[in-house]
DNA sequence: ACCGAAATGAAAACGGTTTTCATTCTCAAA
DNA sequence: TTTGAGAATGAAAACCGTTTTCATTTCGGT
């Protein structure tokens, strides 16, 4: 399997990504690249946040209205988002004991193959200021 | 604000939504209904389902693929899902402790007005069985 | 029974996302 | 440097879950 060719469109839809502090759907990512004025395809962009997501490079979360969001990692190995709703500021977070919980849960249960979901929401302190 | 009126639909709906086991697409549900005989339309079931959802009579749930899916809540109060991938049957888990987790970590970011989502997906005990 | 208005439902519209296919571009070989 | 295979692109079309529209039906009060 060869890597993915090098393209301008490609580093385009990284940068844009690395450079967002909190989630961004491909339609975000499009506008802002558009509004800088590069010339780019809105599906080049779904193609390059899907193949980076594949690659571990970005997180994935859908959204509760179906929107599916991307975020690079700043971390490495499995975490959870603390989230802004209003700016959209993300932050990592990590706790072994509730992976832990999650896995002995399930378990439990007699489930296998367990994967798990954390996000918390909330408005971070710069948003709620007036 | 009046009562929503009793209608042959809103109760076809409700049962249908109860009497599954798991979470269940507004898709699924008509499906199921008019494969049951039911005169009913699209529409309607949609309409039953997010206002059941917004009385709290169903969880909320949207799939990673961004369907959103309804469930009946068995129990009171703040809960989360452990979901089997295959057939979607689905357990309700209560924590307080990752409840207070979750808090405490928010609070100490600064964030205000949280709210979390828990979701513990995998291959449940009958699923398992070849 | 009548009637206002809530509810219904089929068609149309919406909008995020994916597929299609002609064209462009990358990169390895010569 | 040139060439060319095939990967990548991008606009249009298609997909599909969901919502809106509006004519019609139904509920529930009088």
């Amino acid at each position: 399997m060869a890597p993915p060719r090098s393209t301008r469109q490609g580093l385009l839809v990284e940068e844009a990504v690395r450079g967002a502090d909190g989630f961004r759907t491909a339609q975000d990512v499009y506008a802002s690249l558009v509004a800088d004025g590069a010339r780019i395809g809105l599906t080049t962009v779904y193609r390059h946040l899907q193949r980076l997501a594949d690659q571990g490079v970005l997180d994935v979360l859908t959204a509760a209205d179906g929107q599916i969001a991307y975020r690079s990692c700043h971390s490495d190995g499995h975490h959870h988002h603390l989230v802004c709703r209003q700016c959209g500021m993300t932050l990592e977070i990590h706790e072994p004991s509730v992976e832990q919980w999650a896995d002995r849960t399930a378990e439990l249960a007699g489930f296998t193959d367990v994967t798990h979901t954390v996000e918390i929401f909330g408005t971070c302190a710069t948003c709620r200021q007036p």
